[in-house]
DNA sequence: CTGTTAGCGCCTTCAT
DNA sequence: ATGAAGGCGCTAACAG
């Protein structure tokens, strides 16, 4: 009797997959009868008849275990489902096998690449990775250190948002003085001595300068933002280049932000534009800054290259096929986030041999200036 | 004569900013003489004359306190820069507050702003946030869960890579069946009965198309990507617009990728458009894909919309100054992140208190259909 | 109000 | 080859 209906409500199930539905409470019942709590070493040890050191030298590979001990316990580890505990392990090794990062925000493509290639580096090494935003805020920069911190994380790779002129007092110094194995990216602090992995962005600025300037232009607007060594070193190489062609930099050509998000590079793009009508060009130091300065640009209906030569920072997917294709400046997202990580994790090693540190002090990867069309000769003067 | 060295050596440091590196090295000895060992809970109660269990208390702000025994331990604390121990505590409370979070690539835009909110959403609630990728591979996924899971998160968001039909082995399923409060966003499982946040794709799809038909097209491209239940409903709301207006949908005009790159976009396009010269229009069903679309679409050197209508899903920043700007089905990353972080606490929380889970097994945003100017009414067929 | 103490799960030395 | 036991840093129940 009940196998008939056992075998009709399969032909049933076949029919109508909707019915597929039991299954699913079946799966979900076994949430309930499942015990609930973690599987441990203790356990596995009960179960397979052996002690709890026998078990640990199977899983963790190490000593010497009889043959049939070993597989005893391996038989149960499957049953059970057993997965270490790493917070324990932690608990005893004194690390975590985890790096966290701190960016301004993940929201930014530049951001999100780096960070996508220190997850990826850092799983092929065996490491996790714990993310924090700091929305460019010194603050949250230092709640996201102590949290991290009290997480005992292994090592930080973090941009941060500090200034080139920053006094740390007592209590902020211990998360910025190698307390923990750092490396910074992007931005460089004078009075750190870590390891820091970033952009030539000296040069990257004077090359694109110096390529509006052989276009003929004289008056090239920039819109910065975020009051960073990064920044400040474009501005620096924009400026050099105006002075080596002997044209002397006037700072009503200069826009400077604190966050360079998209409004802040609208705004400053009509903000420059209408008080300076003589200006023949505009740079925009990244990202978010060249997205908003399109917008502007779209609304007052100039354009590019002929009524304006524009040049970007922070190549994106997307400045190839907007029309007329972008000039940019190029970093290598991937190398920074990939190198950070690998030198990060030599260090973190390089400790737990007592060796000393790497020694290095900068990493610094070339800027590619990118030449598509949006930039012109410069046109004749309207009187 | 000491003081007047000291005197000299203040004012060349003002002189020559370099010699601020003095300060460096400074700053570096402090690193080794500084006890580099973590400051514990014992350290602070053998400072202070107190037992640990007071130092705990005055932390943790529960129990009672003498004023006077409290003021001493708050001293030593900020004396020896105490942060706790979080893996401890977290051995303690079995809770890390920590979610996982785990989605295909964070490289891609859409991820990394859910993640963005996630982060920002877990840090407003004071949790961690661990990311992994998966690249969309399932091996990979698994990998990435029995990490998290192994290092004891509260709970998990994940974009997972399994497909509908998927079949999990007994291994497996303790991942995939509430062993750990699991929040899925953007595809869903018919076999899972966890919550999953997302966007109406189906309807998102529906519109689009339908909009797409109402300017007169019937041979309209579908390029898609990555085996998910989100790109079929995508499909099956694309396939419905037709049917109701009766138009057969044909296989000769969706193209189904297996990770959505930028790369299978361009390809896609270009098989497309050679193998089907009748197509007027083209559906684009991630931003990836859209960038893909729009390269060879500028490389045919074909215009929009006059040669051809284009609609894209996924809006980004820069669709609104592309040239022309994009027509786009938009869906609310931030809303996403935020809601499955909020209720993924929820859950985490309502465990705790042995009250139940939510009960809610999906919760769906619409998708906004942006109308710019990259369709157009179909042309008059040559001939 | 305060101190003592027993674990959390794992690793590892020491003894057998 | 195996088992017993101490301890990582913190919490909290219990005893004073």
């Amino acid at each position: 009797m009940r196998s008939c209906i056992e075998k009709l409500i399969q032909s049933i199930e076949k029919a109508l997959p909707i019915l597929y539905l039991r299954k699913v409470f079946r799966m979900g019942d076994m949430r309930n009868t499942e015990s609930n709590k973690q599987v441990t070493i203790k356990d596995i040890a009960k179960k397979a008849g052996v002690s709890q050191a026998t078990v640990g030298r199977v899983i963790g590979g190490y000593g010497s275990v009889s043959s049939k001990a070993k597989e005893k316990v391996l038989k149960v580890v499957k049953e059970l489902n057993y997965v270490p505990n790493s917070i324990a392990q932690s608990m005893k090794n004194k690390r975590t096998k985890t790096i966290g990062v701190v960016v301004g925000k993940l929201g930014n493509p530049f951001f999100s690449e780096i960070v996508n290639a220190i997850e990826a580096t850092g799983a092929k090494l065996g490491y996790t990775v714990v993310i924090s935003n700091t929305d460019e805020d010194p603050k949250k920069e230092l709640e996201c250190l102590r949290t991290l911190y009290s997480k005992q994380i292994d090592g930080i790779i973090i941009a941060t948002t500090l200034r080139p002129d920053t006094v740390l007092d007592a209590a902020s110094k211990k998360f910025y003085s190698g307390s923990i194995p750092t490396v910074y990216i992007d931005r460089e602090l004078p009075f750190l001595q870590e390891l820091c992995v970033l952009t030539d962005n000296y040069f990257g600025a004077y090359k694109a300068t110096e390529y509006l300037i052989e276009m003929g232009h004289r008056n090239i607007g920039i819109i910065a933002g975020t009051n960073t060594s990064t920044m400040h070193r474009r501005i620096e190489g924009y400026k050099r280049a105006l002075m080596e062609h002997n044209i002397e930099p006037q700072e009503k050509f200069i826009r400077f932000g604190e966050k360079a998000t998209v409004e802040e590079g609208r705004q400053f793009t009509s903000e420059l534009l209408n008080n300076n009508p003589d200006l023949t060009a505009l740079f925009a130091l990244n990202n978010q800054l060249v997205t908003g300065m399109l917008k502007t640009i779209n609304e007052m209906k100039l354009s590019i290259p002929s009524d304006l030569s524009i040049v970007g920072w922070d190549d994106f997917e997307l400045a190839q096929i907007v029309n007329p294709p972008l000039t940019m400046v190029t970093q290598d997202t991937e190398k920074i986030g990939t190198v950070a990580t690998e030198k990060l994790i030599e260090i973190i090693n390089s400790k737990d041999d007592e060796s000393n540190a790497l020694g290095e002090r900068r990493i610094v990867f070339n800027a590619h200036l990118i030449i598509r069309e949006s930039c012109a000769d410069r046109q004749v003067e309207l009187i």
